[in-house]
DNA sequence: TTAGGGTTACAG
DNA sequence: CTGTAACCCTAA
């Protein structure tokens, strides 16, 4: 029980090899989300294993994987301190059960990932146990936000995720499909239908509501990625015809989120070079585009420090691919 | 091997 | 000094 290292003399026991410590690099981070999404949390031997992971965590065990787990979930509850685990977190339970669709999750326009967080001062002294039962909406996009798929996250993976966080209900499943699917309508979400190959460009296919892609190589993913918010073309019908042209059109896109100002003329000469261009032809720009957005976030985990804005970016260029997907329908 | 409790190092 | 993250120890 009580843990005696060393007689109090000498206390500076260095690691290994005078490591002090070992700090989770983002890059470990996402692949350990990455790792739980895929194998579960609890898994931490086999999500090591994955060739996929095994590379970034090599200089991982089982038990760091478990322990910094146990760190993000802590962090992530919103909860300060866990260093007494008063209660547990157990008595969380998803009562939103809509009985129809009378769930409003029109009004998660601008309150979306803003915590109360009142712990002004004082450390938690009264909020003994929070009873913030989460709306499954916001769980929805919690999920997505903190594995950090590249590629988005599928319902498995966010089921997994808010299983892992709370007990939820047995028909979860059958709620998610339900929320994710009026998220995806209202748009809050991109849904990553599938991924095509056409003519060398291998892209994605993002639709926000109804589409089908009758392209040659088609495999479908069903993932789920956080619709970034534009300024104003996403709810103009006219301009649902949209498009770019690889990093050259990135780049602009880059300017234009610098700015915020994002012109008339610059729609219209978008939409110009897009009236010349056959579906086939948009597709294939649509897909540059993707490639050009996945190259930017694998850019930002490697950077770690300037991930958000680097990611960001690509969020906005996937924004412009889904306008284009949207409009070969 | 994993889930916890407990400890040490470090930043504020 | 205090809180947090990385680490350690051990029962199951």
């Amino acid at each position: 029980m009580v843990q005696t290292p060393l007689p109090g003399k000498l206390k500076l026991v260095y690691r290994s090899m005078g490591a002090p410590k070992q700090k989770w690099r983002a890059e470990e981070e996402s692949a350990l989300k990455a790792g739980v999404a895929k194998h579960g949390a609890g898994k931490w031997s086999t999500i090591l294993r994955d060739p996929e992971f095994s590379t970034i965590l090599k200089l991982r065990s089982n038990v760091d994987l478990k322990d910094k787990w146990r760190n993000i979930n802590v962090a992530s509850s919103g909860l300060g301190s866990r260093q007494r685990v008063r209660l547990a977190p157990r008595r969380n339970q998803l009562v939103s059960q809509p009985k129809d669709n009378s769930v409003d999750l029109t009004a998660v326009d601008s309150d979306m990932d803003i915590e109360p967080l009142a712990v002004s001062g004082g450390t938690l002294q009264n909020a003994g146990f929070k009873t913030q039962i989460p709306r499954l909406d916001e769980l929805i996009v919690e999920a997505i936000t903190v594995l950090k798929e590249p590629r988005g996250s599928s319902r498995a993976a966010i089921a997994m995720y808010i299983e892992e966080k709370l007990v939820a209900p047995p028909n979860l499943e059958r709620l998610l499909a339900e929320n994710i699917k009026l998220l995806t309508d209202n748009r809050k979400l991109i849904k990553l239908v599938g991924c095509y190959e056409s003519s060398g460009a291998v892209g994605e296919l993002f639709l926000i509501s109804k589409a089908y892609w009758s392209g040659p190589k088609e495999y479908v993913k069903h993932q789920y990625r956080i619709a970034p918010s534009l300024p104003s073309f996403a709810t103009k019908k006219d301009s649902s015809l949209l498009l770019l042209e690889g990093k050259q059109k990135v780049s602009t896109i880059v300017e234009m989120n610098g700015t915020k100002v994002l012109t008339k003329a610059q729609i219209d000469a978008e939409l110009e070079k897009m009236r010349r261009m056959t579906a086939q032809e948009a597709a294939a720009a649509a897909a540059q585009a993707v490639a050009e957005a996945e190259a930017a976030i694998s850019d930002a985990e490697v950077a770690a420090r300037e991930a958000e804005d680097a990611e960001r970016d690509a969020e906005v260029a996937q924004a412009f691919a889904e306008a284009a997907m949207k409009a070969l329908k």
